[in-house]
DNA sequence: TTAGGGTTAG
């Protein structure tokens, strides 16, 4: 007894379920059911704590059918089914048998599974049952078996509006607004769950509209029926029309419930202001109003999305051993947010039941942070792991990762996970085809996508102009918005910039000033492309005085644009400019100072060279090493400077010391080039060079074969002396060589590259 | 004890 008491005080916190635990230890001592059974609804009504309420179940000796009822409803107000199932068993094992009472409640917790106690019904006896009946009808039609449920629900003789009214669910829990519809026209009565549930199912099919009308169409809207339209609104990003009906909601005189608060929270979260969320709370806690775990739920992710993730880590917290996967999920995903992946995989990793969201949130955290290859490495892990199958969020996800790193073959395969599961995608699904084809540099794949797409909307367009800009396809980019006019689709400021980058990339100035002038009111990036083609043209005054002009303040990328081109036209004057901006708007990147370092260097300033170098030092401004990546036989092998861990290490040397000795006898290289020089130790923190590409292209190098298209990935900018050892392999071994150069592709075939104006 | 509304990922 003494045990019972330590765990009902650790687990007891209100004076209530201290007298209820007095009369479990009297009546334990009895041995009593029926008191227990009581007890335990007690429990439910106040929401006492599990481990309570089992402690109370377990101290009556003899459980009786009574017994065990109160106890399966205890966990299903919890939502707790995994417990209800196992009760389910327990009371078998226990030679109780279940009464009509019982089977209602566990089929409702079983889920799919629940089409096994079909049978079991049966043979009890109960299938007869109202209660009954209409649970086993009801876990058909919402797990996809309409017709089953519909056979049953023609069978009925005495069938009441509950059965009605759970079978038009059925139909729109599958969509099928024809059959919901045509029973609700020829249904002899109506109440408001009957209009509730068409207001619902619109709102599931996302068709606002329609949820709209039925909803103004209601003779008496109850609570639910406010809570139908307004998650409808919430749950399809209609945020500001949730809000306002929340106000009708309120004039109307009808009093929300937490349903209520948890449509308006979400509403709030996704309008980044928490203010209406906020006032509500002040609410709540004057009436002392209990949150549940939804509401809880939605509190965290609130603040999470308004920036404020010590708030929302409070909640989780608070929450404890009421966390569901969706608590877990949102947090997960805060810390994703704001790019807190070790946290973030923590959580993951701790959580007890994933489900396809947490992975989604995982593998989404990692694409979307740059951290593509984690992301990849997550997808397949999960697609042979047995709790959740991947859907078509996680295929965004995988072939975003794989675009962003180049990963053709990694990309094929994904597509081939596709096709094999048969995952249905949807406009999102085909546009993250095209962008990982186009960023693989696989042009006519992407092309062949968009072609089969049924129908395209503006961000199919988009992401398909980029990819052709970046091939250096502009007649195609200007091609397709001539299209997408015709198809009645705005161009938008994305289309712009990717006209823009179009034109800059294959040299066509203007073409790409006429496009500039065209835009109503250009925004940065739009001055950033301007100044970039007109730089790389030659026209670097030009661009100084567009600069000039410019009605807002410029970004970085304006004068990294300049600073660029001030590199390739070997102006000093413009270069140092651009770069002391950049100086000032970004002092610890790195990379201004290494462009500018380079400037000096292509014009011989060694002393210029050396000075910036000291700079930095001082500065502390540290170049970051960046890791090379080159995809082969859909493996991605990573490099970094000086690296000597690659297994295929001594022939990458080998290589290169090649590629060196050729350049070197055609006249390229001279002995203070430091562009293939190999990498000691002690210059891995040195700003200049870029050894890590060059170890990616001399393995690309090795292991490609002659004739055989190599790529290379991610984030080079190629320097200027690869350039020429790409243009001259390329010429000697009759090779051809695609190379991504940050987001622009170089195909480079008989010593010649298909951007001629970079260089 | 049956039917309608709830939070998370792109």
């Amino acid at each position: 007894m003494s045990h019972l008491t330590t765990i009902a005080q650790k687990v007891t916190s209100s004076s209530h379920l201290r007298q209820l635990h007095a009369q479990v230890i009297l009546n334990s001592l009895h041995g009593r059911g029926y008191w227990a059974a009581l007890l335990i609804s007690h429990c439910t009504r106040l929401q006492a704590p599990p481990p309570y309420a089992r402690l109370v179940f377990d101290s009556a000796h003899q459980p009786n059918v009574l017994l065990f009822t109160s106890m399966l409803k205890f966990y299903t107000n919890l939502d707790a089914h995994g417990d209800v199932i196992n009760l389910f068993d327990e009371m078998m094992k226990c030679g109780v048998k279940p009464d009509a009472f019982v089977y209602p409640i566990v089929v409702k917790s079983a889920g799919k599974a629940g089409v096994a106690l079909h049978g079991h019904v049966m043979k009890a006896g109960h299938a007869c049952d109202r209660y009954v009946r209409n649970a086993i009808m009801c876990m058909y039609a919402k797990y996809g078996h309409t017709e089953v449920a519909r056979k049953l629900f023609d069978e009925m003789s005495d069938r009441n509006l509950e059965d009605w009214n759970s079978m038009i669910s059925g139909y729109w829990n599958c969509g099928n607004e024809i059959e919901a519809l045509r029973l609700f026209d020829s249904m002899p009565e109506k109440n408001v769950i009957t209009w509730t549930a068409m207001v619902s199912g619109y709102s599931k099919m996302k068709n606002l509209e329609s949820a709209r009308l039925y909803f103004n169409r209601v003779p008496e809207k109850s609570v639910v029926t406010w809570n139908a339209m307004l998650s409808g609104y919430a749950q399809n990003g209609f945020a500001e029309e949730a809000i306002s009906l929340f106000s009708e909601m309120l004039s109307a005189g009808v009093h929300p419930d937490k349903t209520t608060w948890v449509a308006v929270i979400s509403s709030c979260s996704s309008r980044g202001d928490p203010c209406v969320a906020e006032s509500l709370l002040k609410l709540l806690d004057e009436k002392c109003i209990r949150l549940n775990v939804f509401v809880q739920t939605a509190l965290l992710d609130m603040y999470a999305k308004c920036g404020n993730l010590a708030v929302a880590r409070n909640f989780f917290d608070e929450l404890g051993v009421r966390r569901n996967s969706v608590t877990w999920n949102a947090m997960i995903s805060a810390y994703t947010r704001v790019g807190d992946l070790t946290t973030a995989r923590n959580l993951f990793d701790r959580m007890p039941e994933k489900d396809v969201v947490s992975w989604n949130s995982m593998i989404a955290g990692y694409a979307q942070n740059g951290q593509s290859v984690l992301a990849i490495e997550l997808f397949k892990e999960m697609a042979i792991s047995k709790d959740s199958k991947p859907d078509e969020v996680t295929m965004v996800s995988a072939l975003s990762a794989c675009g962003h790193l180049g990963a053709l073959e990694s990309g094929k395969w994904v597509v081939n996970f596709l096709t094999r599961n048969q995952i249905t995608l949807s406009i999102s699904g085909y546009n993250s085809l095209i962008f990982m084809y186009s960023k693989c540099g696989s042009m006519k794949l992407a092309r062949k996508v968009f072609q089969e797409m049924k129908t395209r909307d503006v961000v199919a367009y988009n992401t398909m102009i980029t990819g052709l800009a970046a091939h250096g396809l502009g007649i195609e980019a200007f091609e397709l918005v001539h299209m997408m006019k015709e198809e009645g689709i705005l161009p938008d400021s994305i289309t712009h910039n990717g006209l823009l980058t179009a034109c800059s990339h294959a040299g066509l100035l203007e073409e790409g000033q006429k496009v500039f002038e065209s835009i109503r009111s250009p925004d940065t990036n739009h001055y950033a492309c301007m100044v970039d083609l007109l730089g790389r043209a030659g026209k670097l005054d030009e661009a100084k005085r567009l600069i000039e002009k410019m009605p807002m303040q410029p970004h970085a990328g304006v004068y990294g644009s300049l600073l660029n081109a001030s590199r390739v036209h070997r102006r000093v004057d413009l270069g140092e400019l651009a770069a002391n901006k950049l100086f000032e708007l970004e002092p610890e990147n790195p990379g201004s100072y290494v462009l500018l370092s380079n400037l000096y260097a292509s014009t011989g300033k060694w002393k210029d060279v050396e000075r910036i170098r000291e700079e930095m030092k001082k500065r502390g401004v540290k170049k970051t090493i960046g890791w090379s990546w080159v995809e082969h036989n859909g493996k991605v092998h990573k490099f970094r400077v000086g690296d000597r861990s690659h297994e295929q290490s001594k022939g990458i040397y080998g290589v290169l010391a090649e590629l060196k000795k050729r350049m070197r006898i055609a006249g390229f290289v001279d002995d203070k080039s430091c562009v293939l020089r190999d990498v000691e130790e002690e210059e891995k923190e040195e700003m200049v060079g870029t050894h890590s590409e060059k170890l990616a292209i001399a393995f690309a190098l090795l292991v490609s074969e002659t004739g055989t298209v190599i790529r290379v990935l991610k984030n080079l900018r190629i320097c200027w002396d690869c350039h020429t050892a790409i243009k001259m392999i390329s010429k000697l071994e009759g090779r051809e060589i695609i190379v991504r150069d940050n987001n622009r592709f170089h195909c480079f075939r008989n010593g010649l590259c298909s951007c001629k104006d970079y260089w």
